[in-house]
DNA sequence: CGGATAAATGAAAAGGTTTTTCAATAAGGG
DNA sequence: CCCTTATTGAAAAACCTTTTCATTTATCCG
């Protein structure tokens, strides 16, 4: 974790801007998050670090972080989409359906696929923006604790 | 076109809506797009079609649409997104980072990568959001005029 | 075909979210 | 430490989306 958080810190410094500790509460905050945040979220809980933290921060930092890499826009069944922290280089993120937790996954080969896209679109691809649902490890085990339940009860019912 | 479009009407139809004068505008202004539209692009362009067309409506009509798998909203390289036309079934949006301009493409074959995602995270696989970006036939040619240009202009200077 | 009926509509208002502006503050270099 | 400039938060403005409600319109029936 502080090897991630000072990976990021070290985008900040290299590109030239300050390490606030506006900043720093924003970062820590999406660090420390197992779902991708709002805006209004990572304030609320970037509070809890930098009692000052303002709305409009939060949107500053999470367009300049953007940029730098470090933070990608994820999108979620329900529509809009929240902020999770982004690993260097090309990844995706794995969202679980129920409780939003959020993975990374790095190597994504959609090389052949992307090919026939290509043909058959004529189109020349430059990139792609793949998300996966699913449902979380924990939440399938919930799912299969309710089903047991739930069985005992039609077995009532029948 | 007059295909798609009562396709569309038929997704109504069966589902107990009423094909009123405004969704028929709506419609015919989405299949007659090259590009996804923002609700207030739909809504302007649609006046052409149905004078009294309300913002509001166009609303109503894309939630509806999304609802009955007609329409489906496409992140744009800008951020934010517009709604374009989708076929029945699974397919994916390839969008033009230049002009916009969508293709769609039915038939994605991700089965083995997803397997490997769900194989690595933990997670049960439900489903994906895929979205291609690259360089429209048109745009490619342009930039292949254009580049012709540029190296008369580079030859001078030199 | 009208007429009845419930769905659908547009205008206006409300509710949210995001961006801009600007004076005050704080980070980092010297 | 002080200086300079980037950064900040509050307030206001600008946008975008949803809700409300009286009116209109599509469709079903007789
Ligand atoms: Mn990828
Ligand atoms: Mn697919
Ligand atoms: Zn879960
Ligand atoms: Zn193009």
């Amino acid at each position: 974790m502080a090897d991630r958080y000072e990976a990021i810190a070290e985008q900040f410094r290299v590109h030239g801007y300050k390490l606030t500790q506006p900043r720093r509460a924003i970062v820590q905050t999406l660090l420390g998050a197992a779902k991708p945040l709002s805006p209004a979220e990572i304030q609320q809980r970037g509070q809890k670090l930098y009692h000052e933290l303002g709305l409009v921060t939060v949107y500053r930092t999470l367009e300049l972080m953007e940029l730098l890499g470090t933070v990608r826009a994820v999108h979620l069944a329900d529509g809009c989409h929240g902020f999770a922290i982004a690993s260097p280089g090309h990844t995706h993120h794995v969202v679980c359906e129920r409780c939003h937790c959020v993975v990374e996954i790095a190597g994504c080969d959609l090389g052949d696929f992307l090919d026939t896209v290509a043909e058959r679109t004529g189109y020349a691809i430059t990139g792609h923006w793949l998300e996966v649902s699913g449902l979380c490890a924990a939440c399938q085990a919930q799912d299969a604790a309710e089903h047991t339940h739930d069985d005992s009860i039609d077995a009532t019912a029948r």
